[in-house]
DNA sequence: AAAGATTCATGAAACGTTTCATGAGCAAGT
DNA sequence: ACTTGCTCATGAAACGTTTCATGAATCTTT
């Protein structure tokens, strides 16, 4: 059943105007038109209470100003801060987003892209879970943080630089002994090289290092078996630690407290992401910034650039160091 | 200009299976057709690749099955819980959401209703901050945490009684002193009756209370002065604070282990919202939860419900306290 | 003053669906 | 056998825009 009808179209503020319908069209879009004819169109117009209607626009130009953004949540900090960026970015360019949540699930991010398909979205923004999704050539499509192929844009914070970012900054505290922890299942693809990163830094600098993979996501008994594996009457035999997220960072941190060693004297810690969670925290991690806006502003103005062609594959934006106040500078 | 032509239509499908146009349509919208013209149909869908154009539907139906979300950003944790929850719920019904961050900004507020309607979205669900706002009356329309008018409904926690709770709780964890805290520019309207609930148990209970509402909310030298005319001899002369938001809760709480004041020993402290960061802080607030999921599930049925004359012009639903470990119960 | 160039309104044809009035075909009831 | 009723495919008419080929009117140039 359709709706009742939605109101005066171009034809009726034509006829009221007493001018043609495309000339309505272009006083619409603001485009060149002679100025009384102008004024005769506004004002039908107004004592109408004409509404443009874009569905309209969207059948005869197969164009929606819609752009669909395909992540897994928005409670993830992270996720949330890319999504406000990210329509910031594309309501700058008179464009919406329609937004959909996969919950990592890889029938979902599959269903998304044919829906998004269905919708005629003018582009596609997503950060999946699925190595082997296939992508869409028949819009443009752009990923985050995953790299697909050549002939897919994956815009992504500088991994590999910002793990050695934190190999340096650790160093720079007076580490001795660092390691670098993450939880295996996570940091795939792009963000994995923050591992690679940080090792080919400690390579270079001679600084001895460790890396160790948490399976378990729940509890940390993994991580105080590491640690237990690492004391030494009291004391641990490693001094810095990088980890691969914020949000893990957290927990470790507050694991370590448990255990009564002290941050940033006994063990400096870096997390990344560059998350402050309410602005103000009381313990702030010291962090490797993502870029959030950088990359959201990079991924639509890539999803919109003409041809996809011309774009770079794989676009690394630049990280940054924010002390926290859990090293010791 | 039109982009290239987008692939085969319905009429192709036709043409090519040989049956008329609006039997492709019954088709693919499973609607009743005999076994063998469905088979036919649907071999020459596969053979052509053809796939649906919902712009068509949309301009025909005047239903977009899209809903517009407009809400400041998604930054707040709390925003960032009813966008999850509200795209769930549209998602379930094959709806898809159309996201409007205002950034508190009640000119974009207007744009967004205005896009809203050119777009023809089949309804709007709002948290806006400008009471003055004019509601479209041709499209269905909710709001969060606001009450406009009695045609216009209004999904909220019930902040009356969630206010009450605290006072309620305070008093069974033995305070004798209370007091209300809030930003004094938030917590308008439907808000602000956590305020209004938790004078009245207050008084109902006999306990002594005040109200303070904090007016700068960068620097906290309004609460510390606040703290300083309510110390006596090292001691505090109130036991418990109930603050209006959980964010501000926190910076309370950091505040009051400044001055070397115990949480919960000293003080007992009682947020409002349910928001958790990271799932396990180090230190959680005790809190009157917001049931986020009902209020998002409660908004797109409303909002999607065929009359809305026949809704109630203000739905309350029930908060949960939550213990932190930030009270002694 | 005539011819060419430019500006700009007109009318009509798309775009890809849904939906409705027809009518064909067939089964059941009398 | 003849109606009645049902199922289900057909063809065509919308829905509200954009855009394009025409041509009228005005401006410029010589």
């Amino acid at each position: 059943m359709p709706k009742e009808r939605s109101g005066p179209t171009m034809a009726d503020v034509a006829r009221e105007a007493g001018v043609a319908l495309g000339t309505v069209s272009r006083v619409v879009n603001g485009e060149q038109v002679g100025d009384e004819f102008r004024e005769k169109v506004n004002a039908a117009i107004r004592r109408l209470g004409y509404r443009y209607n874009n569905s309209g626009r969207a059948l005869r130009t197969d164009r929606t100003n819609t752009i669909a953004f395909i992540i897994p949540n928005t409670i993830n900090p992270y996720f949330a801060l890319l999504v406000h960026h990210i329509n910031v970015a594309l309501e700058k360019r008179n464009y919406r987003m329609m937004l959909c949540f996969t919950d990592y699930d890889k029938d979902r991010e599959i269903e998304f892209i044919r829906m998004a398909q269905q919708n005629r979205v003018d582009g596609i923004i997503a950060l999946t879970y699925n190595p082997s999704l296939s992508i869409p050539e028949d819009i443009p499509f752009v990923t985050i943080d995953r790299f697909f192929s050549v002939s897919v844009p994956c815009i992504a914070a500088d991994n590999f630089g910002g793990g050695a970012l934190a190999a340096r900054k650790l160093k720079e505290c007076g580490c001795r002994n660092v390691a670098f922890m993450r939880i295996g299942s996570a940091l795939t693809n792009e963000p994995s090289k923050r591992r690679d990163g940080f090792i080919s830094a400690c390579v270079e600098m001679g600084l001895p290092f460790e890396i160790k993979a948490l399976e378990d996501n729940q509890s940390f008994s993994e991580f105080e078996n590491f640690l237990s594996g690492h004391m030494h009457g009291g004391k641990l035999d490693f001094d810095g630690l990088f980890i691969g997220t914020d949000s893990l960072a957290w927990s470790i941190i507050k694991v370590l407290k448990k255990w009564n060693l002290r941050v940033p004297e006994d063990v400096q810690v870096i997390g990344f992401d560059g998350i402050r969670m309410f602005g103000d925290q009381e313990c702030v991690v010291s962090t490797i910034a993502q870029p959030v806006q950088e990359i959201a502003e990079t991924c639509v103005t890539t999803v919109l650039s003409r041809d996809l062609s011309s774009v770079p594959s794989l676009i690394c934006l630049p990280v940054r160091y924010e002390f926290g106040g859990t090293t010791k500078g």
